[in-house]
RNA sequence: GCUGCCGUGGCUCAGGGGUAGAGCACCCCCUUGGUAAGGGGGAGGUCGAGAGUUCGAAUCUCUCCGGCAGCACCA
């Protein structure tokens, strides 16, 4: 028999015979190390510990510290332990696919009745069964052939389907623990039950297309989440809670900032406070664009249905559209109208007056354009997807050479305002020509070699998304980050040659001949509705000073302070400052707490001394610890703190 | 739109075939109290809408509307 050289990850080398298995190599490095073994590395691939190795080769053994190899054993076992519960209590559901995602994995399955929460705590009861047997994990590599004939026997019509699909050349692998088998490209642990039984929660089922396509039949989708002991399943459950704390919806009632209702499902009720962070997010919109160049106008919401075909919205777009009709009874004209889900078409209509000439371009036309979508009802989600919202649009009508400039331009605006609103990264995805488009290929190699230019003469790195550009160009997404990490996808610019010629955009060149413009389309925040969602869950409802719906409460302590509250309001209030008396009679104990709640970021406390003394006494919120300073002071430096980012 | 769950006073929720309950908020009274809920009293709901079953429906059934979770969608 071969000996072959096996290399440990510290560099130390061993001699086996070929064939050896990593767990075996394990079992003989030390006892406690082949029983506490997971998996193995073999030369960077990922491997059950089964797998012979046959020739020399460098081996990691994965342990339950190795975090990464251990959570993605510990959630794929616990897939297939799942998979085989629901099979064994119920036999005749069809078992399909079932990965790992973030925090655990799902699984569907192919059976008429839903799941109800009842079967899920019957399955986990029988989860902990199967892990308890401590079934040994065992695999096969079969034929193509043996595992269709296999799959069918069974009426495993999935099954059949995926083991189709794995490339020629592939090896086609069956895994079993107790009697329950399935398909699976592994690796997997040794045995069931290195699944911590106390680590592992189902969370929710729902519904789930076959293939991801809304075509297909409808499977039942069960989630779980799995860790690697109790207290990080308890730490993580945790942190779900604590998201649920930062969910705008809930912030929007504590703050009392916007509501929704059935009359206008998807549209926003603006309440004082809401409309008050939206108007300073707005005015600092206003005052960065212009900075930059743009003009900014005002185009109608209710379009006749002309305009729509003329763009290719009536044939691409009706579906998301409201449509309006005049009732007939008071109408002496007939026309259908749309409500506009974009503003591109209008600000074609303002670019087309008059007789443009190249010492116009670029030229940058603003809007905060107010749109309707009709989204799908499962779609809506507070102010994240919304049927009626507001974007900070902008078209850009310049020429192909002038392209990269205002690339560049809109990035450094973009930049700017991420970090002036508290997001210091994000990230660039380049969108190509999807399968459903207009234009020639001519066209597109034209509008996608332009951008790419762009992005490449600006240096920053950035993702290809292939085939996820927009119908009419391709487009640059930008996503920033959250404070807990998560994407969003605001910004976007977009290269489009397509609608200046439907609506037949053109300028007069330097050659006295009629050309055609390109248009830019970009937004930096995208939709305002969205975007103050996003900054609500970023900040946790903690606004920064400069954005808060009421920046200082100030609070008497007993009421003969309550003259001087006033006053020092009328101080604050003439400098600009959205301050508010609490002259109420309650207990400071109990206005600290309202205001605190109410996310408000300074309370200003009066009582009889701060009166004789003329000061405040100041609270920050989420600060225990108080402060006594004298009133001008405190108002001189609040007036700072209010001023916005870009007026600093 | 699809699957599941949900829809009770302003909010959070309990109840559940015999015509409604709590806490908070609101109003009134007492209390003037130093940094996250002082005390007492009062008012407030045809239980999402419509139809059906029943002697009787908020409670059961169906349809619709809306919400939540996920899926699909987000040019």
């Amino acid at each position: 028999m071969a000996q072959i050289t096996i290399t440990l990850p510290d560099g130390a080398q061993r001699s086996y015979e070929a064939g050896i298995t990593g767990g075996e190599v394990a079992a003989d490095i030390s006892k406690s190390l082949g029983k506490a073994a997971l998996a193995c590395t073999i030369n960077g691939e990922f491997r059950d510990l089964s797998r012979p190795i046959e020739a020399d080769a460098d081996l990691a053994i994965h342990t339950i510290k190795d975090e990464a190899q251990a959570l993605e054993l510990i959630r794929h076992d616990a897939a297939h332990i799942m998979a085989r519960a629901v099979q064994e209590i119920w036999p005749d559901v069809k078992v399909t696919i079932g990965p790992v995602i973030a925090n655990g994995w799902y699984y569907d399955f192919d059976r008429e009745e839903p799941f109800t929460p009842d079967d899920l705590a019957q399955i986990e009861k029988r989860m902990r069964d199967i892990i308890a047997a401590r079934d040994p994990v065992r695999t096969e590599v079969w034929s193509r052939a043996d595992a269709i004939a296999h799959y069918e026997a069974a009426d495993e019509p999935f099954k059949v389907a995926l083991v189709n699909r794995i490339p020629e050349g592939e090896d086609i692998r069956m895994y079993w623990h107790g009697d329950w088998q399935d398909l699976c490209r592994g690796p997997h642990l040794v045995h069931t039950g290195q699944v911590p039984a106390d680590a592992f929660k189902l969370t929710r089922v729902s519904g789930a297309y076959w293939e991801g396509d809304a075509k297909n039949k409808q499977l039942q989708r069960i989630y779980g989440v799995a860790f690697r002991n109790r207290q990080e399943l308890k730490d993580y459950l945790h942190m779900v809670e604590e998201a649920e704390k930062r969910d705008h919806r809930r912030l929007a009632k504590e703050m009392d900032l916007f509501h929704l209702q059935e009359e206008a499902p998807g549209m926003v009720f603006w309440h004082p406070n809401g409309w008050t962070v939206y108007r300073a997010l707005e005015d600092y919109m206003r005052r960065r664009q212009i900075e930059d160049g743009y003009r900014e106008i005002r185009t109608p919401q209710v379009v006749d249905r002309k305009l729509w075909e003329a763009s290719g919205h009536w044939d691409k777009y009706r579906e998301n559209m409201f449509i309006t009709e005049i009732d007939e009874e008071h109408a002496n004209e007939k026309r259908t109208n749309a409500l506009k889900p974009m503003n591109c078409p209008c600000h074609v209509q303002v670019y087309n007056q008059g007789l443009k000439s190249y010492r116009d371009l670029p030229l940058r036309l603003a809007e905060f354009g107010s749109c309707h979508r009709y989204e799908a009802s499962g779609a809506m989600h507070g102010l994240m997807r919304v049927r009626g919202f507001v974007q900070d649009d902008a078209h850009i009508f310049c020429t192909q050479e002038q392209i990269e400039a205002e690339c560049a331009k809109f990035i450094q605006l973009l930049s700017r305002v991420y970090k002036d609103l508290g997001f210091d990264s994000f990230k660039i995805m380049f969108s190509t020509r999807p399968e459903k488009r207009i234009g020639t290929d001519a066209e597109w190699d034209i509008t996608e070699g332009a951008l790419e230019a762009a992005i490449k003469s600006i240096g920053m790195d950035y993702e290809v998304d292939p085939g996820e550009g927009a119908f009419y160009g391709p487009k640059l997404d930008f996503k920033l980050t959250d404070a807990i990490g998560r994407e969003w996808q605001c910004g976007t610019f977009q290269v489009d040659s397509q609608l200046p010629d439907r609506l037949e955009a053109e300028y007069v060149g330097e050659d006295g001949e009629k050309h055609r413009p390109f248009m830019l389309h970009r937004a930096v925040l995208g939709s305002f509705e969205r975007f103050l969602g996003i900054l609500i869950e970023n900040y946790a409802g903690k606004l920064p000073f400069w954005l808060a719906p009421r920046q200082v409460v100030v609070a008497s302590i007993v009421s003969d302070a309550d003259e001087y509250v006033t006053e020092v309001v009328e101080n604050l209030r003439a400098q600009g400052i959205r301050a508010e008396a609490d002259t109420r009679n309650e207990k400071i104990n109990y206005k600290v707490r309202e205001h605190s709640l109410g996310k408000v970021p300074v309370i200003l406390a009066i009582g009889r001394q701060e009166v004789e003394n003329k000061t405040v006494s100041m609270r920050r919120l989420g600060e225990k610890q108080s402060s006594v300073l004298p009133t001008g002071e405190v108002v001189a430096a609040l007036k700072g703190e209010a001023t916005p980012p870009d007026l600093v």
